[in-house]
RNA sequence: GGGAGCAUAGCUCAGCUGGGAGAGCAUCUGCCUUACAAGCAGAGGGUCACAGGUUCGAGCCCUGUUGUUCCCACCA
């Protein structure tokens, strides 16, 4: 077992090969086993385009976290990795890439374009996978899958085709947010809003009659041209008698009506809209009610139809100045006002996105989306932190009908043929011979693709065999835990939860455990535009993936966004080293033949002390993982490793270490179990590091990544020495204060003589004094002379060092004074808490006796330091 | 317009069911004490945004205010 280890720790030197051992051993791989419970996870898909990046980062180290202490703990313990292939950012950066060759999409025509992605795909596909195993992801790539693999495909087919045939899919032409970029319809969900600064046109449309002209205002003037009506509120008497007449619309002369909908505010502009059902979603609705006719003026990438005369073919913007420009000239233009307004932009793009009416495909939501917001209400979905199912259910409840057909090549093709003879739709998830109407083999498919987050809504059963009733179907269906940032709940949450609920029956996971965004140091997003993007594997790189693992996890609290800066993951490659120096120092101490980790007979007090805080460890550990608090389980381990063990059990161990056979074992035993056990702990944090340290003790087992996780065990529980030997450490810290006060280096040592009423525990841990406070000599029991001494007073022991040259009385007595004066308020606060009979009588027993001890440790350190005082006082 | 988060040490943030305020980094002092200077021993530093309320007791619960970030809606 023995070998040179480096002094320092470099995780470059493991991390690769330990990886390697893992995947080698087949510990990732989950197989299906009646004796045990399944813990599943599904891996967010990556996007094929990307590279890992923090967001990535942080996901994957927290459903890291939870597999790995799952799968310690004995649970079936699955995770499903795998890639999306994002139809929109793909197809973009392909036809970009194609752009710099001087190619177009139409030049290869689909079949080529499709058979240039799918090399993309196998390309770059890996690169990401490959960059989640430098992270330690402990998934089962036996299992990868992919949202276009043949059994994803067949998933996709059988939900369109049943959704279709249930009338919950629909074909029809509607008004969509289309991305004249991109060129194809998005979502709702897709378009983000920014406020941009516009101006607000107030312009006059004269009355057909002559009689004069209605006053209007629009952000769009260059819509005008598609205007098919004029409204005004039914109850605005301004306008009462103008309802039913016409009006010229300018530039085009041509007749349109002005008509009354209650849509329109009355408060707001001149109370008059012009209606444009081509090109904006709510007059597209007015235009509906009132049976106007819809024409569309713009093309779909963004310029004037051939219809609009001298405008034809220009862009928008310059559109919209030529046409402001000749309404001023009519003098149609009454003024411009600037105005702040929400433009919609595409998401993948960021271009201004149109509204556009066309013949697009849609989910039909409503009879989806019920039990969707009955499964997070009854508690069958639990969201952590609780705070997004109102966010959730929010949207769910006012959720529209859902556009899923894309223009893009790149996706699941729509499974829908349509007949050139008598114009049926056949769907079907096999290519049909003919057409299921008439029979006519005259038929030809849909051009169009699916939105990519309709095959990733099925991903949580769909990568485990669905829509064939499959044994791991079966067995780890449905999920436990989906991890995500809150910012993709709408895109991907909500859609699988109710695609869950509809094809399988049942929910896909039971809790949704929602993490934040990782920011810059600044608190900004990290961004490409930014240039502020931190690389995870650049970080790995340097610091190694355990410490950068731990910076993710620590100080940081569910659903909460976190900065990310340098110091942060240089504290836990220090902490990384921390631990690593410990094992070094071990394995110096160690015999050779040391044993496997158990707990040794005859303890000693510091033994007791520090299995009983690893027990407590193991517990509130454990708690806090199975209520995702993994913040809270990591600064505990944090703590416990660097203060308790190394600072303090590392530390005392060393008296013993050099001492005889006996308790030597005993302390090499005590390290062994606490250290060992401890790294098991903090495996699913820190995999790497804690495999390589379990692995270099003494051990039983392959693997710490399959080895049982801590139990807690009532037989360590040590109150009373735990506290029997904060005791000492109280007294060994007010010795190493007074030291540092009166700068008293550590090389010089002072007797030490300790009076106490506990002279038992005192004289069984004089050691520590002598190891641990510069203790010349320790004697138990009254000082024969107490001058030229320094009197140090804890709660249950006066200490005193023999200082001669270095003593000022008159410091002393004002130093001593401060701490009474102290103490004497202390003794104040706990005596009106305990003489209130509101508190004796309504607080708990056990906080009132906390307090009642707590009074007479001050009640004691009050009499101690007084009677220091008298003895400095005598001597002056 | 509706909703949510955040406001705690100089900075970044924890603080579990209410029981005398914590960590990391930074600052200051002293130490190369044979696991670790990526370290050790100490110190200083907070009206827990503000104002009310509930309670024996509030950083935590309730109401309101201010500041800040975000989400949803989309009055042209």
């Amino acid at each position: 077992m023995k070998k040179e280890i480096a002094k320092t720790f470099s995780p470059a030197d493991m991390e690769d090969r330990i990886y390697k051992f893992w995947v080698d051993g087949g510990y990732f791989h989950t197989k299906i086993d009646k004796n045990k419970t399944p813990y599943t996870i599904v891996m967010p898909p990556p996007n094929i385009t990307g590279q890992l990046h923090m967001g990535h980062a942080l996901d994957n180290t927290l459903q890291d976290i939870l597999i790995r202490f799952r799968r310690m703990q004995g649970y079936a313990a699955l995770w499903i990795p795998g890639t999306d292939h994002a139809s929109i950012a793909t197809e973009a950066k392909i036809v970009e890439a194609m752009r710099k060759e001087g190619i177009t999409k139409d030049d290869l025509g689909r079949d080529g374009f499709l058979k240039r992605a799918w090399e993309w795909k196998n390309t770059y596909g890996n690169r990401i996978t490959s960059q989640l195993r430098k992270m330690g992801s402990s998934c089962d790539w036996n299992r990868e899958r992919f949202t276009m693999d043949e059994g994803c495909s067949k998933a996709v087919k059988e939900v369109f085709v049943k959704l279709y045939e249930k009338g919950l899919i629909y074909r029809g032409e509607r008004i969509i947010s289309w991305c004249p970029h991109c060129l194809t319809s998005i979502s709702d969900a897709e378009v983000e809003y920014e406020e941009k600064d516009g101006s607000f046109w107030h312009l006059r449309y004269p009355l057909a009659d002559g009689s004069g002209y209605i006053e209007l205002a629009t952000t769009r003037p260059e819509t005008m041209l598609g205007d098919t009506a004029v409204a005004v509120h039914p109850k605005d008497e301004r306008y009462k008698d103008l309802v039913g007449k016409n009006v010229i619309l300018p530039l085009v002369n041509k007749e349109i009506p002005i008509i009354a909908d209650e849509y329109v505010e009355m408060d707001f502009g001149t109370g008059v809209v012009k209606i444009t059902p081509a090109h904006d979603p709510n007059d597209f609705e007015v235009g509906l009610r009132h049976n106007l006719p819809v024409i569309t003026v713009m093309t779909e990438d963004a310029h004037m139809t051939e219809d609009c005369g001298k405008y034809a073919g220009m862009d928008t913007a310059a559109a919209r100045k030529a046409i402001v420009e000749d309404l001023k000239a009519g003098g149609y233009l009454v003024k411009t006002e600037p105005m702040k307004h929400n433009v919609g932009t595409c998401y993948r793009c960021g271009s201004v996105v149109e509204p556009r009416v066309s013949k697009q495909w849609f989910v039909k939501m409503e009879p989806l989306a019920k039990p969707a917001v009955e499964s997070v209400k009854t508690g069958e979905i639990k969201f952590v932190p609780a705070r997004f199912e109102k966010i959730y259910s929010n949207w769910m409840e006012n959720i529209k009908d859902w556009c899923i057909s894309r223009q893009l090549w790149w996706g699941h093709r729509i499974p829908a043929w349509y007949c050139k003879d008598c114009g049926e739709i056949t769907v079907s998830s096999e290519e049909p011979k003919e057409c299921s109407c008439c029979h006519s083999k005259n038929i030809y498919q849909d051009e169009d693709t699916l939105d990519t987050w309709f095959s990733s809504a099925l991903w949580p059963f769909s990568t485990l065999g669905w829509p064939e009733n499959t044994e791991d179907l079966k067995y780890f269906y449905p999920t436990s835990t989906l991890v995500t940032a809150y910012d993709i709940i709408f895109f991907w949450v909500a859609r699988m939860i109710f695609s869950g609920l509809a094809y399988t029956g049942e929910a896909p996971f039971n809790t949704v455990l929602i993490h934040g965004i990782i920011r810059d140091a600044m608190g900004r997003k990290m961004s490409k535009s930014l240039g502020n993007g931190i690389d995870p594997l650049v970080e790995i790189e340097k610091y190694g993936a355990d410490a950068l693992r731990f910076t993710l996890a620590t100080g940081n609290s569910p659903g909460n966004d976190m900065r990310y800066s340098p110091e942060k993951v240089e504290s836990s490659r220090n902490f990384a080293n921390k631990i690593w120096n410990a094992a070094r120092f071990l394995q110096m101490n160690l015999a050779d033949d040391e044993p496997a980790p158990h707990i040794p007979q005859k303890l000693s007090l510091e033994d007791k002390w520090v299995l009983s805080k690893f027990n407590n460890l193991v517990k509130d550990v454990t708690d806090n993982l199975e209520k995702f608090e993994l913040g809270l389980a990591v600064s505990k381990l944090y703590d416990f490793i660097w203060d308790v063990f190394c600072d303090w059990y590392i530390e005392i161990c060393k008296i013993r270490l050099n001492g005889e056979n006996e308790e030597k074992a005993t302390a090499r035993a005590v390290l062994t179990y606490v250290f060992s056990n401890t790294m098991k702990l903090l495996h699913p944090f820190m995999p790497f590091i804690t495999e390589e340290i379990w692995q270099s003790l003494p051990h039983i087992g392959e693997s710490i990544m399959i080895s049982d996780w801590c139990k807690y065990n009532e037989e360590l529980n040590f109150e009373k020495e735990e506290k029997d030997f904060e005791i000492i450490m109280k007294a060994v810290k007010a010795i190493r204060n007074r030291r540092n006060e009166m700068n008293v280096p550590p090389s010089k040592k002072a007797a030490v003589i300790i009076d106490t009423d506990n002279e038992e525990l005192f004289n069984l841990n004089k050691n520590i004094f002598v190891r641990l406070a510069s203790a010349s000599s320790v004697t138990v029991g009254k000082p024969e002379d107490k001058s030229k001494t320094v009197s140090i007073v804890t709660e249950k022991a006066t200490v005193y060092m023999p200082m001669n040259e270095l003593i000022d009385f008159t410091a002393e007595i004002e130093r001593i004074e401060k701490e009474l004066k102290k103490a004497l308020e202390d003794k104040e606060f706990f005596e009106s808490k305990l003489n209130n009979p509101g508190f004796i009588n309504k607080a708990p027993e056990k906080v009132v006796n906390a307090q009642k001890e707590q009074l007479s440790k001050v009640l004691s350190k009050i009499e101690m330091l007084n009677s220091s005082i008298k003895d400095i006082k005598s001597q002056m």
